[in-house]
DNA sequence: ATCAGCGTTCTGAATATCAGAACTTAAATT
DNA sequence: AATTTAAGTTCTGATATTCAGAACGCTGAT
């Protein structure tokens, strides 16, 4: 057991610089916003985005002395995919299927307290204001997604149980927003072998998810298709089925 | 002018580590292989992954100890590309120049003396095997490409000028491999209004290319045709209408 | 059994960091 | 036009942090 507390607080204080970066709404942040939120000293900052800069990861607008993310870090998000080695057969197995159910499909992986989406397939004629078009890197709390949802269901860790010291946010009406609901939810959906989202995260969209396990039985996160509300919940049987004989191939698979 | 160095070396020297998981072929790297690649101590090297590991940004194996980048990057991605002013703009019409033409679809932006994949649009069949996937946050050098060639072509900088000080390296037979050649195909880019790519990337592939510039008349990147050489050699004179015609939309619209 | 090579832990001399104060713009208010 | 406010920028040195080096333990190769 170490007695040293060996982390490096310059660089860990300059990650949570980077940090307010995704956190925040805005994309242009200026050095007291950030040392207001951090409670950082301004000069501190200065110095720290300073160093961002010259490195490449952020760049700074000149008129108003702003800083947002460089696109150098779309060469991290693509090393990250490239490094994935399911990346490929996954991918492929969702074309496939986007094609032959004509719908949006999705695969996501657990983060934390909400899944993190890593690949989404869009069928070649979509409208183009479907409302919910997540790409790769975007966040959804758990509780509000059918992928959520399913990874909830069949998790071997305490995940579940989680749920109950987090605040509920709702995104609709029909928003999950207690552990109570979410246990019935979950239980159904346990039941029932898949998960639903009729329009608790989008109004009018809803989606089909199941859970994804390795060759080793381990939970490796969950694939959804997602479309419009009425036509989910007339072929959630269907779509159900057409996931899990997807699911099926990717645990043959990785 | 100022007279001090703000710069924060402890960060700096971090983010050079971390540029290593970007610049090397292998996606999970040891605190050996990065303390002799910078030349740094082995316990600092340690000292600064710890750290990053404790912030979310790398993983470590456990069994082997070596460090990868973490799914966080994908967030920085997903933040970037969120903050792209001029994403859906150009997305939904590279989607419709795709589906015109059945062929993959690219745009991208200069970087250095390579470009930056942004966006690529793939036609709802086509081969799987098909050599170039290239997607957002790849880079690729300007000479060997339509879109980097269409940059050096009609970019207001010394951006060609500097190919002299460059070293070509040869991905196939046809590549271009001296500043010479490469400033003769320049003028006849310019001639002709678009640039081509007969194999020189990857064999048997090709691609028609041509500028991007806003409504300010700022050169912003390219963007190209790509797909089986033999056809892009035929199709080039219509495919170049096409992609200009694309790029006069983009023009008016950013 | 020995060695080589890796990650890990610990320490304090040396060094880089960062708070604070002062300055410079720029924009908003009087 | 003068004043105030609020932002970014520069500079300095007391001091908290960093990091080189040495030592250790583990694993796998010789």
């Amino acid at each position: 057991m170490k007695k040293t507390d060996n982390s490096v607080k310059t660089l860990k204080k300059s990650l949570e610089v980077l940090d307010c970066f995704i956190s925040s709404d805005e994309s242009w942040l200026g050095i007291t916003d950030i040392a207001n939120q951090l409670n950082l000293n301004k000069s501190n900052v200065y110095d720290i985005l300073y160093t961002y800069e010259k490195m490449g990861y952020l760049d700074k607008d000149p008129d108003s002395s702003k800083y947002t993310l460089s696109l150098k870090m779309l060469e991290f998000g693509h090393a990250v995919n490239q490094h994935l080695g399911y990346a490929r057969c996954i991918y492929d197995l969702l074309q496939d299927l986007s094609r032959s159910v004509n719908q949006i499909v999705y695969f996501s992986v657990p983060r934390g307290h909400d899944l993190l989406f890593l690949y989404s397939v869009y069928p070649h004629i979509h409208q183009r204001d479907f409302p919910y078009r997540s790409v790769s890197g975007e966040r959804c709390p758990l509780y509000c997604s059918s992928m959520g949802k399913a990874m909830l269901a069949f998790s071997s860790t305490d995940l579940l149980e989680q749920m109950k010291d987090i605040t509920f946010e709702p995104r609709t009406s029909q928003t999950i927003t207690n552990y109570e609901d979410l246990f019935h939810d979950i239980v159904k959906v346990r039941e029932r072998g898949y998960a639903l989202d009729l329009g608790e995260s989008e109004y009018g969209v809803g989606a089909v998810g199941v859970p994804i396990f390795d060759s080793r039985n381990i939970l490796i996160g969950a694939i959804s298709i997602c479309g419009v509300l009425a036509v989910i919940k007339e072929k959630q049987v269907e779509y159900s089925k057409q996931l899990k004989e997807a699911a099926f191939q990717i645990h043959l698979r990785i």
